[in-house]
DNA sequence: TGTTAGCACTCGAATAAAAAGAGTGCTAAC
DNA sequence: GTTAGCACTCTTTTTATTCGAGTGCTAACA
């Protein structure tokens, strides 16, 4: 059995209402609503077809019938239409991070604070620091004898403090001296490019500071090492969801709350094909049983080809996937005219 | 018509009792459970009192009696003994405070995270910086032409970083020297201390750099009043009271959540007799109607005499008051504690 | 005078039965 | 190929009934 531009039509009409009432919808309120020229007795033979075909089903025998999960995938691949919300999105995207003069990632807070209000969903925002964090810069400060602090800027205009142990009889000047030559030396390199044998080269005659070199080196190759590993991940809008009719059961949401909570949920989640842009997973495709009523949808955006982020978006299966897609996309677009326009 | 000896027992087992299973206690349960030496028949009429004296209440005519809001407060005052968990609550958070060597906030979150856990309610600690905040270092940073990063320690090793528009022209040198008058002129100083005309003297020589001056010391105010304004909250286990009985219904879940994740309504719940050091609000005495049906425990801690932050319990009324109360008072001492050894 | 057993009464909760409705699948006619 | 019609299914809603926990009151008792 093959699919025809009717049979299209009504599954579109299908995931359309479902999505609307979160009501299985029959062949009545197909016919009627949306005209397409035929009895409801038609639309009943075809969507018996779509059913044997695994697109749709029935919750039980009297009810009407509900996307399955290859149905909102079908609807995904081929039926949606993404462009007609694209405007608006945009318009509220780009006027949330014009609105605010800060720093890059309190924009991208409030933008995904503002996209899950709107779609009524959990956002989940990914910086991926891995990849762009080269050493900006990087500055000892003696706080008072014995201990000093470390920040570093790495590029994008992040910035990470760290406290470290020195020895009291290091001076402000030794920092600053140390200071110097791990930026002359290492500024604009990636973690991935040092060599450590090269630095012992480099630092070998600060041999009075070179506990510290050592120390700093270390902590500075763990930040941005790790920064790439667990990577941060900030949630918003969690409660959102609660206003949807499939959560109406306060057992679900405790679970499925929790799992948000735990990074790894959320990483396994967000993970996919950065390649292509946009990621959907809907239902079982996320992988994960605690979320297998939801659906995933993740932009990763690029600076210089290269993932620096992903924006997620976590909703029931039924969610709008049409307004979410654009949205995301439109967002993940923004954030790399934002970055770009930032270095 | 006064409490007696036997009016307060009966009135404490409806508390334990409620407590213990959140549904309303009958005269037979109370003659059963807690021996008190009578019939049913007589805490029946001894109850009918309480009831009149506005202790406890009746859902409806043929149900068990549950305590009033007045009642949990008498409870509270009069009745609660609070050792018993004492010695068991103050080894969970020592460990939990030892466990890890970590910088204080650190510290903290851990504890609060465990103390949700163990209580099943949700947390809160609010430090508040505004008492403590001296300056302690500050340094500016040249990141690149017309670029600098301010970096701030206040006492107790809380950072802030803030960029800065600076002149094109400006030098790592004339930023060096800005730094340098700064903590000169204003370590050791609080905000409340400083006196705009009295700086005016002391940068007025440093013409060159005046545009720095006045925008970091506008910024560093604004840094060192915001903290005491609006004080950093962080909140853990909020989703632990799902699991009680009184929030079975999603869409009160939904709006106590959300009114705890503003920031407005946490600290209006936080504030309290600081001196007195534990205090208790029970259901409208919080006055706030989002969370009528809660109770909030809040201890602050001291450092030298002054309250430097404040941990807080929320709960159902229907909370374990005694363990409560116990916890949050080993975990404020334990507090004050782990900051002295700190200094 | 305080305590207790006994009993009628109340009112929510649980259970059962009945009715209503929504939607389907199938058949036969168009 | 399309559609009207109809019997059938299964959920939801409604209504009625029963059940039971707990009370308040009264009268007897120590």
């Amino acid at each position: 059995m093959e699919m025809d531009s009717r049979k299209q039509k009504i599954l579109e009409a299908v995931v359309l209402d479902y999505i609307e009432t979160a009501e299985p919808v029959g062949s009545r309120t197909i016919s009627k609503k949306y005209n397409l020229g035929v009895s409801s007795a038609t639309i009943r033979n075809e969507m018996a077809d779509l059913e044997e075909m695994g697109l749709i089903e029935q919750p039980h025998t009297s009810a009407g019938r509900v996307p399955s999960n290859a149905g909102y995938r079908y609807y995904v691949d081929y039926l949606m239409s993404q462009s007609d919300i694209q405007e608006e999105a945009k318009q509220l995207i780009q006027q949330a991070v014009k609105d605010k003069q800060q720093q890059v990632s309190d924009v991208l807070r409030d933008s995904m604070k503002m996209l899950a209000e709107v779609t009524n969903c959990t956002t989940v925002m990914m910086l991926d620091d891995s990849k762009g964090s080269t050493l900006q810069l990087l500055q000892l400060l003696l706080v008072e004898p014995g201990k000093a602090l470390m920040v570093i800027i790495t590029e994008g205009d992040k910035i990470e403090n760290r406290f470290l142990e020195i020895p009291e009889s290091m001076t402000k000047e030794d920092l600053d001296l140390v200071s110097m030559m791990i930026n002359q030396n290492l500024r604009g390199l990636k973690v991935d490019d040092w060599q450590r044998n090269i630095l012992e080269n480099i630092f070998q005659n600060l041999t009075r500071q070179r506990q510290v070199v050592d120390c700093a080196l270390e902590m500075l190759s763990s930040i941005l090492n790790v920064q790439g590993k667990d990577k941060k991940i900030y949630l918003d809008g969690g409660l959102n969801m609660l206003s949807q009719p499939e959560f109406k059961d306060v057992n679900k949401v405790k679970n499925l709350l929790q799992s948000l909570e735990q990074q790894e949920v959320l990483s396994q989640l967000m993970e996919g094909d950065t390649e292509t842009g946009i990621t959907v997973k809907i239902g079982s495709e996320t992988g994960l049983d605690e979320v297998k009523d939801c659906s995933v949808i993740v932009a990763s955006y690029k600076v210089k080809g290269e993932t620096v982020g992903k924006v997620g978006l976590i909703g029931p299966t039924r969610m709008d996937y049409a307004t979410a897609v654009s949205m995301l996309n439109t967002m993940a677009q923004t954030l790399e005219e934002a970055y770009q326009e930032n270095e």
